[in-house]
RNA sequence: GCCGGGAUGGCGAAAGCGGUAGACGCAUGAGACUUAAAAUCUUGUGGGGGCAACCCCGUGCGGGUUCGAGUCCCGCUCCCGGCACCA
């Protein structure tokens, strides 16, 4: 094996072959040693605070997918250092959660022991792999120390009454005897034995993130996330326009329900509320339906219905949430036996329940209109229910029959007064005179539900809350945090479906923290999103065991300028951390109110055109392919693939051409030559080339800058000339954000001026300088056009005019040849073609 | 069903605003070096026709706008990802 550093062959021999795992091996331990990675947070000046998702430490390593990530966050990273940033990338581990349970339960090993096992495991891999990490910064969401803050966040939000607790649905699976989330229910059925799931009710902790619903929305305008990530964020939140619109009750014999009815209504005496988008179909609205656990269905049911309203309940509330919700399902439901009236016709309407509508959205309850909405449409054919259009598109009558229904535009028919209006018209008028007589209310409504934290769990955070039967729920005093997740040996869950933290009395049973008398803990723990929801406040400050984050480091470095991670959390990840960050701000605790001010995805590898699974066996070890071709190689192929934000698709084949381009690098690096002067050709490329190389990184355009570099390094070597190193040394700082082991070791050996000394980082020697005059081309091709076809191609000087270039083509006899008679017109784009229409 | 993103050579892909389609790389043909092979270097490679210079066709499909369309507009097909009865 050769020895980097010291074995060219001074007196002008061959040199050093390019051997990568000796290289990086000494290079990672230089920035170790030399603390390259780990910025002075205090005092460093320009801060860039570039972020990746920190990954699952997973038993099977660190997977294809993270090391794209990083690498891709890694390199932005780099860049904007070379830039002159003083750049922090940290880095963590999101080890709590379902995911670290269930693969220890399954493995028989508990994950206290597990996780710090696979945590090492990834920092060798990542170390490996040339990341420009800040280990000093390292954190692990399952660490005390962590998660001491994590519970502090709790108390805030119970403080500021934004944390709850209520009865809500969990997936039930009646043989496992365990509660299930959402994605373990497939088909309606347990993923482990196939039993069908049942729904359960038990009490849980919520966060009132609709409270920030619209916020959370209208900070969308402005922050610079790509178009999809955003787009996936509204649909998430949902925002609906449209009326509260209350049905009043009539034969029922109950007279107007006003007490029962939900108390946030802004109709004086709304009877039955409903929500609808579409108040201008109010009067095809021919029978409503109530969500089969609203609480009206008592109070309005009559005795001879009660029975099959009674059943119907029931065997809904038998059925798991997850097949409750998916659709394309015959439609069911029970008249409860009382009529309504429609506010607009004055006319009665049977009040049904039916599990289509549920309970979570809007008031629980609907107007339907079967004319003009698919779902009302299929329950009232199902059920002999009247059908009436109301609204009419061009060439349609009130009388046209509707076959199916109808949800475009049109005016209103059958509709009394508002006849003839367009319906987006009619929405307006008809809110406004429904509103007039009491009868109405303008409302938006929001998809977004509260956030379920409470897990009925064992591996992750308690919940810090006591309950006292005197004192109710008391939050634990801020100076007894942590509560300490404690060592269960036996941490299945069981068939009581609470925590098996119940199940440690001696770790429940605490005195009250306000009267003093015996209470019990909370055992359930809390969401995985709730520890990731956070943990970029506390890169800069970890270590501090006083607070949480800093505030005068999280001046200086939040919010982070980029963020890089993963479409699949496009959504929940980054809706509750940009929660978490409003709540924090509303708090005074935190300067900004979004915590990622860029945030983009990054694309998806995948293996031969196919997914990789483990299944398949198709599975990339990323420490095979650093081992036999280095890391710099694989981090500069993976970004070679493709479009860092669409992904690529990974071919072993592939690599060999990106090893070859760097074993070029090296060679021309290290026999370039100081006499002569630089070719202004090959200069005028490499001006070209940091133009190119430094847009397209700054855009995360990686693998087009790849190709540019590569295009150059053919410049360089073409006619097997010797490069000056004018033309070398710019392109090795270029290349030293793809492949920085190889740009250091270059850099280094480039700079050997005096023996021993030590040549400054490639990090810190800048982005090379782009100068347009430099780069511009003295003379252009044009391209010749007769009616749109290419006919020929012309070399003018640069500043060539339009009469200059005319001439030149009619002058060509491949164009001549096109051109019969006098040209009809002539298009000239400059430096670009020149179309003679003839 | 809805929402996003795609479809370009044998393959991965590239083409700021509509202006040379296929950069860069893989694979592959030919050649140089070599006793030979590997490595390296040079060179060809979208399809069809022609001895040639050249000509015709070509960016999923069908229309359209334009001097000019991979790019814009209308209507489809298929693939990938996400959501899923949200009134």
């Amino acid at each position: 094996m050769t020895i980097p550093s010291t074995s060219r062959d001074r007196a002008g021999g061959e040199p050093a072959a390019y051997d990568p795992s000796s290289i990086e091996r000494k290079w990672q331990l230089r920035w170790q040693e030399e603390g390259t990675n780990s910025p002075d947070l205090e005092r460093g000046e320009r801060p860039w605070y570039q972020l990746m998702m920190f990954p699952y430490p997973s038993a099977e390593g660190l997977h294809i997918g993270n090391l794209y990530a990083f690498t891709g966050n890694d390199i932005q990273g780099r860049f904007r250092r070379q830039l002159g940033h003083t750049v922090f990338e940290p880095i963590g581990f999101d080890a709590f959660g379902i995911h670290s349970e269930n693969f220890a339960l399954r493995i028989g090993v508990h994950p206290m022991e597990l996780i710090p096992r696979n945590i090492e495991n990834f920092r060798r891999q990542l170390r490996a792999s040339g990341l420009m990490v800040d280990w000093s910064h390292e954190l692990s969401t399952t660490d005390p120390s962590y998660y001491k803050w994590t519970q502090w966040l709790f108390l805030k939000l119970y403080e500021q009454g934004l944390a709850y607790k209520k009865g809500a649905a969990v997936n039930w699976c009646p043989s496992c005897k365990t509660v299930l989330a959402n994605e373990q229910v497939i088909a309606g059925a347990c993923e482990r034995c196939g039993t069908p799931v049942e729904q359960r009710f038990l009490d849980q902790w919520f966060f009132r993130i609709t409270d920030y619903a619209a916020r959370l929305l209208d900070n969308l305008d402005w922050i610079d996330w790509s178009d999809s990530t955003k787009t996936a964020q509204r649909n998430w939140i949902g925002k609906s326009e449209g009326a509260e619109v209350a049905f009043g009750i009539g034969d029922s014999g109950l007279g107007m329900a006003g007490e029962s009815s939900p108390p946030q209504s802004p109709i004086p005496n709304p009877g039955i509320p409903v929500f609808t988008t579409r108040p201008d179909t109010i009067f095809g609205a021919t029978y409503l339906v109530l969500a089969p656990e609203h609480p009206l269905v008592e109070r309005v049911t009559t005795p001879e219905h009660r029975q099959a309203v009674e059943a119907y309940r029931e065997r809904t509330a038998k059925q798991d949430l997850v097949s409750r919700k998916i659709g394309e399902k015959e439609k069911t439901g029970v008249f409860t036996g009382a009529m309504a009236v429609n506010p607009a016709t004055g006319e009665p309407v049977p009040v049904w329940i039916a599990d289509y509508v549920l309970m979570e959205y809007g008031t629980g309850a609907i107007m339907a209109v079967p004319g003009h909405d698919t779902r009302d449409f299929e329950f009232a054919t199902a059920f002999g229910l009247p059908i009436v259009r109301v609204v009419a598109a061009d060439g349609e009558t009130a009388d046209t029959p509707l076959g199916e229904p109808y949800m475009g535009d049109g005016r209103l028919v059958n509709s009394g007064r508002f006849d003839g209006l367009p319906a987006a018209e009619g929405k307006r008028a008809i809110t406004a005179w429904l509103a007039e007589r009491g009868a109405a209310a303008p409302r938006v409504n929001f998809r977004l539900h509260d956030w379920c934290i409470s897990r009925q769990r064992y591996w992750g955070p308690p919940i810090p809350i006591i309950y006292c039967d005197a004192c109710g729920p008391v939050p634990v005093p801020e100076e007894d945090l942590p509560v300490e997740l404690p060592y269960l040996e036996d941490f299945r869950p069981d068939d009581t479906g609470i925590s098996p933290l119940a199940r440690k009395e001696d770790w429940y049973r605490v005195p009250c923290p306000r009267c003093g008398a015996m209470a019990r803990r909370e055992t359930d723990v809390s969401d995985t999103f709730l520890d990731s929801a956070w943990y970029f406040l506390r890169y800069p400050s970890s270590g501090r065991g006083d607070v949480p984050f800093d505030a005068g480091l999280t001046k200086r470095w939040l919010p982070v300028d980029w963020y890089i991670g993963g479409n699949e959390h496009a959504v929940l990840h980054l809706l509750y951390t940009r929660f978490i960050t409003m709540v924090l701000h509303d708090a005074g605790l935190l300067p900004f109110e979004e915590p990622f001010e860029k945030f983009r995805a990054h694309g998806m590898i995948i293996r031969e055109g196919a997914k990789m699974s483990k299944t398949k066996g198709n599975v990339v070890n990323p420490d095979e392919y650093v081992a036999q071709w280095g890391a710099d190689t694989f981090r500069t192929y993976l970004m070679f693939l493709g479009p860092y934000e669409e992904g690529g698709d990974f071919r072993d084949s592939g690599i060999s051409g990106v090893r070859r381009f760097l074993e070029r690098l090296w060679r021309s690096a290290l026999d370039a030559t100081n006499r002569g002067e630089p070719d202004p050709g090959v200069v005028r490329k490499l001006h070209q080339t940091i133009r190119k190389v430094g847009e397209d990184t700054a855009r995360l355009g990686y693998n087009t800058a790849i190709a540019a570099m590569m295009e150059y390094m053919n410049a360089l070597r073409a006619g097997e000339r010797t490069a000056h190193r004018a033309e070398v040394e710019p392109l090795v700082q270029l290349v030293a954000p793809y492949a920085p082991h190889l740009a250091e070791e270059l850099w280094e050996r480039l700079h050997e001026s005096a023996p021993g000394a030590r040549a400054a980082s490639v990090l810190d020697a800048g982005w090379p300088e782009f100068d347009p005059a430099l780069a511009a081309e003295d003379s252009v091709e044009l391209v010749v056009q007769v009616n749109g076809k290419l006919r020929s191609r012309l070399r003018l000087p640069a500043g060539a005019s339009q009469a200059e270039a005319e001439r030149a083509a009619l002058a060509d006899p491949q164009v001549a040849k096109f051109v019969p008679g006098p040209p009809k017109k002539v298009i000239f784009v400059p430096g670009r073609l020149v179309n003679i229409v003839a």
